[in-house]
DNA sequence: TTGAAAGCGATACCAG
DNA sequence: CTGGTATCGCTTTCAA
């Protein structure tokens, strides 16, 4: 209708604040929600801003607000191999992080102890920390320990294993009883003759675990009537423990044919098989691509992995805390962690070691 | 030594310009390798540089350059679903790239034909192109037309299938003799009893279709002698072509017990398989998850999956092409694309279809 | 060959 | 309640 207002590609705060009749201050003030505006002048400014389309250049609020992201991830304190390979992808994120305004932290508490989390959540000062990330059992006193962080104003995701506490919540990691059914569903393909499963899990209060446990159970009991999931043995996450605990299990089931590793721990289990001469003639399926599972699986010892990309989870909750600290949308899209097979036959290039080839 | 240099945490050129005793346009010059600046001067900010452990806010620079990535994705114009898929993520894409001062545009090309492609790649004009992603037959033609365009000034990528015309290409997709090998793999394990295997292929310029059939041969021969390999079918990704063609082959070989279909066109064969009453009783492994696919999955009719993720093909070859275009190292960790596994029971959850649940 | 100073788009402090 | 303005880290004329 009236002269159209003369734009560029992309509108600005300027021009917000000139459609709107208003100053940038204000236009910021609108925009962050600050207080001290008035309804009316609230309402002009909204006009502008999807009359106008605006849409605010974070890259430039981030260098004004000179803003830092400080993220910290607490993790169980154990030398199993997938938290070591998390540790490795923190590490790594904490390098390249720092161009991107973002600082990260790694936080270690004893393993399978409810309370040393709830402490670790307690002490974090929402001043100097954006966001965590959490990867340990559930229990109700660490809900209630993550609902205080989040009140407080730190945002929270659950990493690994599902912390169900509110619908804010956010989860990143695989679904778990899907994992345990997939397991299932390999294990019922490759094992051909009649005969024993046994199930190898870490510990009743890690509810990644029950819910492995709970989809392979269903699916074995569903579909693969020649094969009989008998009681399984409670590792946790203990290479040793395991590797002790198995000869008696295998002493009281010698019809079993095929093993199910579903919590960390395959150390344990590989130095069995290898021990025992069982290595060729079980069908194992097992959890978490490691250094050790790839060379169990390269080697026939193993006969499929699942797994979850540690990068993946590292990058994908780094970004979850980032936009939910920001009250950006998450692209749930891209968040989604896939649940990965490994064939001997479709391994990744393996990790370097010490550094990148010098290209 | 002397009076430490008095600097916050991250040291900026402003930094960089007073240890170096010269002013800030220097320190950008050296920055970006601009002429005019002595031997001497260079050194002096390089030593600075390095002193000061500097390194250049992107954010910051992109902004004062007002800079915008423009990326052009030239695809086959087919209505395969691996490939519409592909298109959805780019559109997808171009909506958020916005925010990050990226804009994103598909051309489409006639398929597997490389002259259309060196045209459309030719008609590439540097100074409003960045950056274009190839996904095409891979022919000497195609080669030296990338060639060009990288001499211009644009950074090129091949996508889903490589096109190695010299050590600086990049390539953003799986291995597909893995791939092939994988397929092999599932498909001996799975098929139980002897007999023979179709394997349904798209055209003989495809370099992906060449490379996964070589690693399906190799493994099947090699691991599984009770499956026998019969001469593929040429399916040009046509499903109408497939629908056709395999009633003949069928009847050719009566006893093909499995059917590895290895490039697009899955509908014309889940179309047979439903038609002929063979959905249940043959062993079926299948390239990319499209709906239909996922669909015959579901149902039983194809047994696994193997796959690439679109989102994150797209994802990492523009972040691929970005970093080219601005001479940044590229993180190969990240932009490995996996190889997907697909059985039933492992399924992403599906993409939405009008929008995301109105959270 | 080098430097001073004006932006880029948004934030935040200080007045009025 | 609202507006002016310095500033963030870097780029880019325009002069010198």
């Amino acid at each position: 209708m009236s002269k159209p207002v003369s734009i560029g590609v992309k509108p600005t705060t300027v021009d917000v604040a000139r459609v709107a009749g208003v100053s940038l201050a204000t236009v910021d003030r609108v925009l962050n929600e600050r207080p001290g505006v008035r309804a009316v002048t609230i309402e002009k400014v909204r006009n502008a801003i999807d009359k106008l389309g605006f849409t605010r250049d974070t890259a430039a609020a981030n260098l004004a607000r000179q803003r830092v992201y400080k993220l910290v991830f607490i993790l169980p304190e154990t030398t199993n191999e997938f938290v070591t390979g998390l540790e490795n992808e923190i590490d790594e994120l904490r390098m390249k992080a720092i161009h991107d305004r973002t600082r990260v932290e790694r936080l270690h508490v004893p393993p399978f102890e409810p309370g040393a989390i709830v402490a670790a959540l307690d002490t974090l000062d929402a001043d100097r920390v954006d966001g965590v990330a959490v990867f340990g059992p559930e229990t109700p006193a660490v809900r209630d320990a993550v609902k205080r962080a989040r009140v407080r104003g730190i945002a929270v995701v659950a990493l690994v294993a599902d912390l169900p506490s509110s619908k804010r919540d956010y989860f990143v990691g695989v679904d778990n009883v899907a994992a345990g059914r997939t397991a299932a569903q390999l294990m019922g393909r490759f094992a051909r003759e009649a005969g024993r499963i046994l199930v190898i899990t870490g510990s009743r209060l890690a509810r990644d675990h029950l819910e492995r446990r709970k989809g392979f159970d269903s699916v074995m009991a569903a579909e693969f009537p020649h094969l009989d999931v008998v009681a399984s043995i409670e590792g946790r996450d203990d290479p040793a423990m395991i590797r002790n605990l198995l000869p008696k299990t295998f002493k009281t089931y010698p019809d079993i044919c095929g093993v199910y590793s579903s919590a960390a721990g395959n150390q344990g289990l590989i130095q069995f098989l290898k021990d025992s001469g069982r290595a060729q003639d079980l069908v194992i399926v097992a959890h978490e691509l490691t250094e050790s599972s790839r060379a169990a699986l390269e080697d026939g010892t193993f006969d499929a992995i699942i797994s979850q990309d540690s990068g993946h989870l590292i990058r994908s909750a780094t970004r979850v805390l980032k936009a939910t600290a920001d009250r950006l949308p998450i692209d749930h899209m891209q968040e989604r962690i896939r649940l990965d097979i490994y064939l001997r036959d479709n391994l990744p290039a393996p990790a370097p070691f010490i550094q990148e080839e010098t290209k």
